[in-house]
DNA sequence: CATCACACACCGACCGGTCGGTATGGTCCC
DNA sequence: GGGACCATACCGACCGGTCGGTGTGTGATG
């Protein structure tokens, strides 16, 4: 299964260009249909050249999962650790996610892409659930600031899920509603939902009032 | 496009054999990997006879997904309906959420499958639209009688788009990474969360208590 | 320099198999 | 009889992957 090729500068050249290729066709025509012919075409290499660098479509397709994986996981971090310096630390987190989303929202078609492959491929739903995880994770650290020791971890984690849950949903609505629930719409909505709600919560946590007079609230 | 045949009811039931037939097969499989020979065979047909009642596999899961849609937001809406008559009105309300994901879960496969094929389809891609907006509607007018008047409409459909999508994320999620992310554990969270949020929320509204007394619901 | 050897990189025709859909000829029931 | 319904065999397109063969750069040998 590990292929043993060595990786040599040119071949680590063209590998990236075979996954740009691939990249394209799997986010324009999904997985299914995209045949490896067309990928070939739209790199402008041949057949055998291309399973010269991989074995099998479905490699390409993992490949540029844990890419992209690292990229956005990385991505996420670096906003949220930029945002910890930010004097208006709720603010600045939920402008971090609406570019997030923003971003992210190109690349939802192959997301939804890796959901469905890793349902049958194993290596795959790694892969995803590895992503998942380091999501969810980014998100924690991001709360954590404002959630201020008063949640269990546990409920940390479950509202990371949540809003990296929200944030997919919101992209699955758009994209195939784009009109009544646009991406642009969403990424507002979701933005000013979150800070108000991170600004409703860390009021809850310390006894600052913000906007509005505050109930008190069970423990 | 739209077929012309007669419905008699032993075609209608030889229909929904085939629907019930195909959708495990969908759900389990996949569209791509599931062959319209698979379908015949679970269903206990020939091809010939499928293909009498159906013009094309794709029709077959137009058909389930309309099907499917029509049932998820009728029993939403009952289910909403039936909280607004219970005292704890946001406890019946999230209890109502907790077993609609707790149902969904089952086809949360064949629901990403649904949004991949909708990208192509101009047709699936309607007929998923049309789900959402109801989806949305009906999560809406469960949320009006807390909102009460508050909120503008269109924060109340960004609202509810959000919670909708919140589900659906944390369903994806649920899906390629069951062990960290389980539906069981989504779900309890997610019901937590809101029901804090909209406790909050509410108590934040006006000074009423929450249970009955309200029905402004208007417009 | 000439030559040979060899591995990397690449090409594109081709193969085996699958699959959606069809053609044809029944059978059952009004 | 005739239409609704069903079964079987079959077709043609497509697709992932293979394979024999071709260039090309490198480096050792003389």
């Amino acid at each position: 299964m590990v292929s043993t090729r060595k990786t040599t500068t040119k071949g680590e050249r063209r590998r990236e260009q075979i996954r740009v290729a691939a990249y394209r066709c799997f986010r324009d025509s999904g997985y299914h249909d995209t045949s490896v012919d067309a990928i070939c075409e739209k790199a402008g290499i041949s057949k055998g050249s291309l399973y010269w660098h991989y074995t099998s479509k479905q490699e390409i397709f993992v490949d540029i999962l844990e890419t992209w994986s690292r990229e956005v996981t990385d991505e996420m971090y670096e906003q949220f650790e930029r945002a910890v310096l930010d004097e208006d630390y709720v603010g600045a987190v939920t402008r971090a996610l609406h570019r997030e989303i923003q971003r992210g929202r190109l690349i939802v078609p192959l997301w939804m892409e890796f959901n469905i492959q890793a349902r049958r491929e194993p290596e795959i739903r790694n892969a995803l659930a590895k992503f998942y995880r380091r999501a969810r994770l980014a998100i924690a650290e991001m709360l954590r600031p404002v959630a201020a020791g008063r949640l269990t971890e546990e409920e940390l984690n479950g509202i990371a899920e949540t809003i990296f849950g929200a944030y997919a949903g919101l992209m699955m609505q758009d994209l195939s509603d784009p009109e009544e629930a646009s991406g642009e719409q969403a990424a507002t909505t979701f933005m000013r939902f979150l800070g108000r709600w991170l600004g409703v919560f860390s009021s809850m946590m310390d006894d600052l009032p913000v906007d509005s007079e505050q109930k008190s609230t069970q423990a």
